[in-house]
DNA sequence: GCCAACGTTGGC
DNA sequence: GCCAACGTTGGC
């Protein structure tokens, strides 16, 4: 089993959104980053635990644990034109871009930025690194044991 | 609103 | 293939 960090904006799609999906169940669409998506496309697998993060707010951190609950397959909206996620370049023969589906685990603490910054377990952590932009990060198991215990 | 970082685009 | 310009992310 992997461990995940994906960054949502509260604003767009939230925890409180995902656990009033239904059966907690959403797909994770709008990754538009190739790195991103092959973590999703390629290394995903259901079972997967996820870290969800909120960012671009107010308190950036974690704000709840997900699963991840069916791999990867065409993201829809890069085949709706009214979508501001439209891609021209891809086709249901050749989608270009793929989401997963995650579901609620629990609702979380906030496990804030600064908080986070000040253990030197998540040092290392991507999403601490200065610059970061990936949307979706693997989470090494110590570190992930580490983020469990303080939740 | 600022700005660092870095991915993408497009001219050559 | 190079690289400058541009756009986006995201913390502050």
């Amino acid at each position: 089993m992997n461990y995940w960090l994906m960054k949502s904006e509260p604003g767009v799609f939230g925890v409180d959104d995902l656990a009033k999906s239904p059966g907690k169940t959403a797909a994770w669409w709008g990754v538009r980053n190739y790195q991103a998506r092959n973590f999703m496309r390629d290394q995903m697998l259901v079972g997967d635990r996820v870290f969800f993060y909120h960012s671009s707010c107010p308190e950036p951190g974690i704000a709840g644990i997900a699963k991840v609950s069916k791999l990867a397959y065409p993201d829809e909206t890069q085949f709706d034109h009214k979508s501001e996620y439209f891609d021209p370049k891809a086709s249901r023969d050749a989608p270009r871009w793929f989401n997963v589906d995650v579901t609620l685990v629990r609702k979380t603490r906030l496990l804030s930025l600064p908080e986070m910054h000040k253990h030197a377990e998540l040092a290392s952590m991507r999403v601490l690194q200065r610059g970061n932009r990936l949307s979706i990060t693997p989470v090494e198991p110590h570190e992930a044991e580490f983020i469990l215990k303080l939740l």
